[in-house]
DNA sequence: ATATTCCCCTGGAAGC
DNA sequence: TGCTTCCAGGGGAATA
């Protein structure tokens, strides 16, 4: 489900409604996620802690509890947070619930399990945590440009498609916003990454940057699962040109091509042959 | 190093 | 109304 908007929709939300309580307990229901939940450190983490703030990088959300204590979280494919009032029965995919000091209750609900929820101990001057040492640049930071692009896209023989959904490439991207963006900057998904020019990944990061802002203003692109935490859904999916649109007229080209769908690693890309090139 | 395939898991949609 | 098959915003491992 969630690439980088979603996952900073749902960043936002929780900074705006969590920051500054406390948690009173924790319940791991169901510890069997991508990795099993360590459920001593992640109670020594958080509870009698109060959340202090969220970061994000690339599609991992990072809790903090202060005094070095965070908890990593990622929403795989079906992951959602959900923040319920007190007593609301609980789901059959709520693995985890953080028991807040206003009665409230903060749930990770996932059914395919595929999220992760890793409890950290940061060393008081050291680096982030070891497990986001592989991710790549944000594509937001300005820092990110078509020359940081272009140096490591030359590097494999891989195709773009494929390079662009390495998180250590550039971290945050996934199945949607990659074909949208390899759309908006007119490439085809099939080209191999080292022969694309440096103008060309120029365009691919301005590209990269207008999907991700676009579909953050629309709270991100709600296909099946994603939500934020209040239960709103994303509005972008009805602004995907190609994503989920196969046999669609091309939005630039019109009936001159349709939107095709090729499998690329047993994913689905979608694009426009016509268009992208 | 890379391409390919398969795996983790559940649920919804589509096909018969 | 079933039942079966396919598919899904992620990531990683095993194989060739």
């Amino acid at each position: 489900m969630p690439e980088l908007p979603e996952v900073e929709t749902v960043r936002r939300a929780a900074e705006a409604t969590l920051v500054g309580r406390r948690v009173v307990a924790l319940a791991v229901r169901n510890p069997q996620l991508r990795r099993p939940v360590d459920i001593e450190a992640l109670k020594a983490n958080c509870v009698g802690r109060e959340i202090r703030g969220f970061r994000r990088r690339g599609k991992c959300l990072l809790a903090d509890f202060g005094d070095g204590c965070v908890v990593l979280l990622h929403l795989g494919m079906s992951g959602r947070f959900h923040l319920l009032a007190p007593e609301t029965p609980i789901g059959p995919h709520e693995h985890v619930v953080w028991m807040l000091d206003d009665g409230r209750e903060w749930r990770f609900h996932d059914p395919r399990r595929f999220g992760l929820v890793v409890p950290i101990r940061l060393p008081p001057h050291g680096n982030g945590p070891p497990e986001l040492a592989s991710l790549g640049p944000e594509p937001l930071d300005p820092a990110w440009s078509g020359a940081t692009l272009h140096c490591e896209l030359r590097k494999t023989r891989r195709t773009v498609k494929l390079a662009l959904l390495d998180q250590s490439v550039v971290a945050g991207l996934g199945n949607i916003y990659v074909c949208e963006a390899l759309f908006e900057a007119g490439i085809s998904p099939k080209r191999a990454a080292y022969r694309i020019g440096g103008a060309r990944c120029d365009r691919l990061v301005e590209a990269v940057r207008n999907v991700l802002n676009d579909a953050l203003e629309h709270g991100g692109t709600s296909l099946r699962d994603f939500a934020s935490l209040d239960g709103s859904e994303g509005r972008f999916a009805v602004r995907l040109r190609v994503y989920n649109r196969e046999s669609a007229p091309c939005p630039r080209c019109g009936e001159r091509a349709r939107i095709r769908r090729i499998v690329q690693q047993n994913r689905s890309t979608y694009y426009c042959p016509n268009c992208q090139t």
